[in-house]
This record gives structure tokens, C-alpha cells and sequence, in this order.
DNA sequence: CTGAAAGCGCTTACAG
DNA sequence: CTGAAAGCGCTTACAG
């Protein structure tokens, strides 16, 4: 490897003089700087960005954690938060855990090791040591979607899952539906435990019982959401509608539906939480509830770069409001 | 922030024994292995990754580099390369150039610099210096899906996009179809170009004439499939059958089929090149050619830690399977 | 405008 | 089993 010296040596200056040339900045005389420019050409000099990290004391990188790289939400928060770091001649970084905690303590882990000099948490379990300390140590840390109790004064960007499910699930209760289900998310998930919350609040408000055996925890990922709606659909009794925790799940309860002949809505009415390009298009067009995901991560790099300029942010806690989508999954009770 | 040195002082022991408590390897004695942990828990210490990775020579990171982080192909193939890096004590970090070459020259630039001990380049669009330079410094690359030209031996992980798309081209030829049209990739792409090909191919094979106006460019995003589609549309005589580049443009193109009202299949008959779970649900479903994208990444891993290992992979150009999945959305034209 | 030198925070032969 | 010290490759006051 060509180092600083070696491009030193060859343009006869010192490397602090190679630093200013190729760091600009600092004023550096045409003759010099042409033999630094030749000298690096000549080598191919490419300077070593972790030794530069370390003697700057920052990396330049923004880390993004998230449990779902293939969630369309996810993609689209990183868009966000991209443009915005992008902005501040910054680049993210996204590390997946695939939903495994183990994978996800890692990430953690080497973000708290100054990898990055920021750290947005995307649907992260929040279980275990590693947020913690993360935030112990210093680093400007913001939440997305969701964040775990007791943690402190960690800004937060979200949406209203309660409100939003609320909202949704009161549709289907105007619509005729006295006998509900949902395909639930992980309890240990805030936003499962918001959303289930918002499912039980229109029923009740409704004078409608929630029967237990309706209401399914599926384990994230598409097969959980399949696994989820079988159990709902060979209930003795089946509910005539069913709200989905996300999208994901969504699509996998679709295959459960499809494997067993229920038709949409004639038979079973369904919304979701998360929209997705293609649910419009669906057979048939799938109900939905949108959070603004590409606001959602911008929001987050602003205040993370708040935090990188000096800024306080505190305890923030910002609401991004949702869009309620209703197209044809939806429909009358029992026709 | 607390350093090594500070555990040292506190434990009373030298760096060197911080450091070989801390990662194992090396012998040290029990009295001083616990006075370091303890130490350890009362300052909160964690290492500083930047300088372990500066004075190791290594960082532990696999680099990926995406075009398009809301591509479900994309998503599957990060899965597979990153259960080989876990696999391998690696981490992979997710750069999205969201199909800016500017963009994508930063995150080359920054991969090159070292900030990573290896590169997958996912459809890069490989343009520009920035590749050529970071296998000139001797990073471990490998290309995913598409290879520029003239880069020497860096081994590549695809599959046949010719011949699968002259498969699926052939399959609408053989539905009767004598007219038909192409939603292409950006011509600079060698899968666009393979793709084009290959549906050429099909359809010279069967002596048909494919009109130029008939084959549209669209830019990548379901923008480029809506635009690109609707010109099709909007011709005076229309293509009885349409082959789409990959699954985000379709998703455009559906859009536009809607939007006109024109009915899949009967109107216009449609296949694309990369499947999505949510296409069986689509009305109708869509016919498309599934890429195998977790083994690709998973392959592409291994390629890298060969390297990595000392190996030798050279000119490697691994082609894996795709499989052709006929669903709804062709039927016989003109009905 | 320039260079010598200290320093960033680790790791790792080396000598004991 | 242990520590002093060199070294990883940059950046940046400091003095001129």
C-alpha cells in the first residue's frame, strides 16, 4: 500500500503539505501542489479513510440499523435519511439484522465502537445492553418508528400507530363488522403493542368483544403473517375482517388466504398497516394505512446532524401523520 | 471519551494487557484478567473500532454497494451475503447510491480509501474511475448481476439474462403474439443490453420484426416503467405483448396499464425479468423470471472470503439458474 | 506558505 | 504471563 510518505517522498514536501493539498483548506503554493497532484497520480495514491477517521476523530458515517432489509418501509427511510446526510457531506451506512438479536447486538456494538459518528435505530428490538450503551457513550442516537422504555432523552420520529390503527379498524366497524381479528406483531415491539392497543380501543368504543383466539402474534417476516392468518382462518368461528400489524405480514397472510379459497372482501375484509407500490394492484386492491417513510428518515437526519452541529435535541418525540388508503379489500360483513 | 490507556491506569496493568483481555487469544492471568473486566464495567469502556482497525490493517467490513435499495432483488441478496460474512466474523455495510452516479462515486471513493476489507458492487453502474481504481489498489471486489467492460479478472456472480429473457420472449411467441414490445434498462447496462438481446434474438428466431418505436428505455424507478409504458400505450398501433426489464419498472408499467384502462391479459400481455412476492396477487398474476437473489449474494460472499483467505478466484463468471414462473398475466392476443 | 513533531487509540512483535 | 515501545497512516496545532 502507498502510503502519505511515499507521495511525500516523491513530491519532495512533507506529508502535512500532502494532507493540505489533498484536504484543501489550508494554502498551499501552485508549485507544490502540482507535485503533490503528480506524485499521487503517478502512485495512485488513495489516502486510508481509517486512518483519517482517527486522527479527525470522526468518520463521516451515519449508521443506520434496521431488523428488515426487505421491508419497501425500511428502503424508503433510508432514502430519506440518505438525502439528508448527503446533504451534509455525509454517507449512511445500513446494517441489517434480519430480525436475529444476536446479529442486531453486533451491529450495536461496533456502532458504539465510533464506527459512525451517529446512529438512527430503525425497528430495532431494543432489547439488551447494546442501545444502552450506545447512549451511554455519547453518541447522537434518534429513534425511528419506535423506541424502547427507559431510555432516556433519545429523540424519537414516528407516526401515530395507535391513532392510525384506531382509525382504521373503526373503518371496518362502520362498515358493518361485529367480529374482528388481527395478525399482531411481537409483543416486546412498541408499535405491535400501539397498534394492538388502537384495535382494541375501537372495539371497545364500539361496544364489540374482542374474542382472544382472533388476535395472532405473528414473528415478523411473511412466513409469521402466513402461520398468523391460517390460525385465524380455521377458527371453528372465523372473524369477518382482520387488521395486519404491517405490510410484510400482510403478504403473508394473502397466501394463507389464497391457499384456502377465501375470497376479499366477500368473505374476509382486510387492511394493513404500511402501503406498498404494489398493493394497489393486487386482486383485489389492498386497504391500507401509509407513514410517510421518506419524511420519517429525513426528519431523523436533521436531528441527528442537530445533535453532530451542537445542538440540543432532548427528548423529541416527533409525529409524522399517516395516510389512510381505502381501495377494495373492504367491504360489507357476511354478503 | 475513556481509552485504553485509562482502563490501564485504572486496573494497573499495561495496554497490552487491556488489549489481551479484551480479545482473547493471548494468555494473562486470572488476578489481572479480572482487575481489566472490572475496570472495564467501572468506566464503561469500549474500544475504539477506527483505531483497532487501523493498527490490526483490517476492519472486519464487507461492503456492499446498491443501486436501488428498495429492489427486492436487492434486499435478497444483501441477506445472502450477509449470512456468509456473519459466517466469516464479517459485517456488512449497505451503501445506496439510489442510481447517483455521483453518489456512487463517494461510496466508491470511501470503499477504496479502505473503510472496508472487501466490495460486492451490485449494478453498479460502473461508469467512471471509481471501480477501476478500487481494483487497482487491490481491494477484493466482486460484481453482482453485471461486470463492466475491460476491468480485467474480477469474478462475477449472475445469472443467464440473455437466455432467460429469450425464454420468456419465446413463451409469448409461442402464445401467438407477432407484435411485440419492450420496456429496456438504461442502454449503458450490460444486463439491459443482454436483455435486449435476448429478446431480439427470440423474435428474429420466429421471423418477426420488432418495430424500434416498440422498445422503450425507461430510467430505472417506476417512473422509468410508467414513462417507458405509456409511450407504448400511447402508440397508434400497440404491441399485442410487452417484456419488461425488471420488476420495479413493471411496477411503473402497471400503473400506466391502469391508468389507461387497458386489460392484462387480454389487451396487452405482459412478462418481466425479476419476481416479487406480492406478483401472484396481482390481478392479474404476474408471469416472471425469478432470479436466485439470496444465493447470488451468498455465492458473491464466498467469492469475497476466497479472496480474503488467500485464495486465488481470478476471472470467475458464476452463472446460477433463474426459473420462470407462468402465472396470469399472458394470453393469446387479439381475443 | 511550510515542516517537524505530537497525537488519534489501538495492536503486536520483542525481550524478559 | 507481562510491559515498554514501535507502529498503523493520517491530521493539525505550533513555530517559523
Amino acid at each position: 500500500m502507498v502510503s502519505i510518505r511515499d507521495v511525500a517522498k516523491a513530491a519532495g514536501v512533507s506529508t502535512a503539505t500532502v494532507a493540505r493539498v489533498l484536504n484543501g483548506g489550508a494554502p498551499v503554493s501552485p508549485d507544490r501542489t502540482n507535485r503533490v497532484l503528480r506524485a499521487v497520480e503517478e502512485l495512485d495514491y488513495v489516502s486510508n479513510g481509517v486512518a483519517a477517521s482517527l486522527s479527525r476523530g470522526r468518520t463521516g458515517l451515519l449508521g443506520l440499523l434496521v431488523s428488515d432489509i426487505a421491508n419497501p418501509f425500511t428502503a424508503q427511510v433510508a432514502r430519506g435519511l440518505e438525502d439528508e446526510a448527503v446533504r451534509h457531506g455525509y454517507q449512511v451506512l445500513i446494517a441489517s439484522s434480519d430480525f436475529d438479536s444476536e446479529r442486531e447486538a453486533q451491529v450495536l456494538s461496533s456502532f458504539a465502537r465510533r464506527t459512525v459518528d451517529a446512529v438512527a435505530l430503525l425497528s430495532s428490538s431494543g432489547v439488551g445492553e447494546g442501545v444502552a450503551r450506545l447512549i451511554r457513550n455519547g453518541l447522537p442516537t434518534v429513534f425511528v418508528d419506535r423506541r424502547p422504555p427507559d431510555l432516556g432523552e433519545i429523540p424519537l420520529v414516528r407516526t401515530d400507530s395507535l391513532g392510525a390503527a384506531r382509525e382504521a379498524v373503526r373503518y371496518l366497524i362502520d362498515l358493518g363488522h361485529t367480529d374482528l381479528g388481527m395478525i399482531s406483531g411481537p409483543s416486546g415491539m412498541p408499535t405491535a403493542a400501539q397498534r394492538l392497543a388502537g384495535f382494541r380501543e375501537a372495539c371497545e368504543s364500539a361496544g364489540l368483544v374482542v374474542r382472544p383466539e382472533c388476535v395472532r402474534e405473528g414473528f415478523l417476516g411473511t412466513q409469521g403473517g402466513y402461520t398468523a392468518m391460517c390460525e385465524v382462518l380455521d377458527l371453528d368461528r372465523r372473524p369477518t375482517a382482520v387488521f395486519s400489524f404491517n405490510n410484510v405480514l400482510a403478504i403473508g397472510a394473502l397466501q394463507a388466504v389464497r391457499e384456502r379459497a377465501v375470497r376479499i372482501p366477500a368473505d374476509l375484509s382486510l387492511v394493513t398497516f404500511d402501503d406498498t407500490d404494489l398493493f394497489p394492484f393486487v386482486d383485489p386492491p389492498i386497504t391500507a394505512i401509509e407513514q410517510p417513510a421518506y419524511d420519517i428518515g429525513a426528519q431523523a437526519g436533521r436531528l441527528l446532524f442537530d445533535r453532530l452541529d451542537g445542538g440540543e435535541t432532548g427528548d423529541v418525540d416527533i409525529v409524522l401523520p399517516t395516510e389512510f388508503h381505502i381501495r377494495g379489500s373492504c367491504g360489507r360483513p357476511g354478503r
